[in-house]
DNA sequence: AGCTAAGCGAGACGGTACGTCAAGTCTTGTG
DNA sequence: CACAAGACTTGACGTACCGTCTCGCTTAGCT
């Protein structure tokens, strides 16, 4: 309904830097939007007017925090084992790193629990940046690294669901050993077949 | 504080069915403790007197719910493939069913984003639980169907993980193909060394 | 400030119309500067411009309503009590009329809660209308019907003030009976003293 | 729906105090429901739940203060007009001290604008206190100063409302000598009529 | 005829208060 | 003394308007 050519920037921008601090600061779950809209100097109505929900709010400020999939680039060495273990243990660490941990986790669990605002997020962010790793898979078939017929979206789940479920559900340490390791038994999953 | 012993076994009941119900209908964002209480035709105060948090009700009411790890038994016919196929399709179905998703997705959220009930849950109800799977994969180490070193917790990390991702983040379909295949890869990966 | 030869009337007219009928519609508590400018088409500076405060707004657009005190004549047979029984009677029958009755009570209390408003209503409207009353008694008291040295001040305020009081107060019914028998005895008080 | 027998007395009394302290440091229009609950040190929900409205506040505020008809006599000399321009003068001092002045208009404006409340006054106050006044009047009628027929609520009127107009409007000054005047004409109007 | 300064409709903005909801605590009376 | 009931203070919700502030767009005069 309102006009977004006459959104004013300087309006919005401190409602994200807001955000992303509150969150920081107290958690989501002690997150308001009166806090917001106080730490931003801005009236809760402008925040009502340009965001469905709280949700949509976080989900904005780490969105625009994140440079987007066009900074993102994956080596590509030639070696997919060396390349995919640079790239998991580095997962990996930023998954246990404490500054890392509360924004994602926070902006996880908005995602898990909202359907509108998944999508959003596979469009915009998960999606694009997938489509870079499974470039990376695809080198690696035609290097002869991994089977031809191996159905990519599930070679990205075997590599990373597992991290993720550990991390989400902390059911054990994330290490960067744990990440070699899963980096091994995906590819004997993916390995192609012995050829005589 | 106060005295377990004099804990009417009933009001407790009341709660725990009353949240069940309510978690079902309304979903946990518009769950309240007043909700539950007038539902239950119970207290606030007793409420409070006995659950630390929200979060700790709802996740009483659907740990009692599941029966628990001693009603749990895996399938062991000698043929793991088999078994677990059958397993994780099952899983993959429950998953997919409307009835679980809400409950379930629920409990994990509040899992993901408190420690304390994480821990609880892992003490409870994973722990157990995964040692019966774990015994499963043990029986098909000594059948030879998987290597003698594997880590059998990456083991399970890699089974359940990407299915759990993929649901939770609603990045793709649930189905009994997806299963299978991941089963088929997952054992691809365990699988002992081919011996000369 | 701004430049009244720019004035657009259109627009003027538009907003004091648009005040009359949501006072109307929605009575003075509900109305707003928001509302009469959506209903008047017009911006919410423009009302902002040219008048101080809602209550002038409201002041105005019934200001604008009544002809003032040119229109206004009364009648003179000769005869004070007949007269003053039939204004009196008129005036009771507008009291009565559920038409009259909220813009004019609107205006009243807009009028006892702000003394500027106050003056400025004595000045344009009340006053010039006061003394058209006062000439009528002035003509009485020439014919002898009315004592020579009365303050007619207080003659109207014997005549209008217990109308006026029960209407405001709704004390009591506003019948024609009731204002003939204040006629009555407002002309009794008034009355020359008894000559020998 | 609330049950009136658990009613903190202690928050009823601090909510009339902190409204009567604010209307007459701000006057009515910048009374606020918030500002008397900060003031108070009282929940609004604990105002809503036991007033329908401001102006309920405030009248209960004002009713609280008045010490009731019980307190009121009004003297009875034997001399109708001494006692009344007695009265009358006093009545005239209260309206013009500025101390009285803002609580009466606000409590008179309220009373005005809602016709419920204005059922409350005339039952809980401006009634007990009118028959009282009543009272004095047919003691004079039974003295043969007043004549028999009159209709005392219409003497009434004739007493206070051109005083009252005069007060609320600010047509005139409310002097002692006003006071006076105004009780002399009106027995005039009472007076029984000459008998030979 | 072109320029410019104003008024104009529109509506975003920082705010204040609204009336509601629920949180967690406290009080009262019952079994 | 646990309990059902529910009043209490607190604080956030999402909405409605406030009065101010740009935005382009007419619409006069005045060069």
């Amino acid at each position: 309904m309102p006009d977004p050519t006459r959104r004013n920037e300087h309006s919005r921008q401190a409602v994200l830097q807001a955000t992303r601090e509150l969150v920081a600061e107290v958690g989501y779950a002690k997150l308001t939007i009166e806090g917001i809209a106080a730490r931003a100097g801005v009236g809760k109505q402008t925040i009502y007017r340009w965001w469905r929900s709280k949700g949509a709010v976080v989900f904005d400020s780490f969105l625009a925090l994140s440079e987007g999939p066009d900074g993102m680039a994956l080596p590509d060495t030639g070696d997919i084992e060396a390349d995919l273990k640079a790239v998991m243990r580095e997962t990996a660490a930023e998954f246990s790193d404490p500054v890392f941990e509360k924004p994602i986790r926070t902006l996880t669990l908005e995602i898990a629990a909202d359907p509108d605002l998944a999508a959003l997020y596979r469009g915009k962010l998960a999606g694009p940046v997938d489509e870079i790793k499974k470039d990376r898979l695809r080198s690696a078939q035609r290097a002869g690294q991994i089977a031809e017929d191996v159905d990519l979206d599930l070679a990205l789940d075997l590599l990373y669901g597992p991290l993720y479920q550990r991390w989400l559900l902390r059911t054990g340490p994330i290490t960067p050993e744990y990440a070699e390791a899963l980096v091994d038994h995906v590819l004997r999953a993916l390995r192609p077949p012995a050829t005589p």
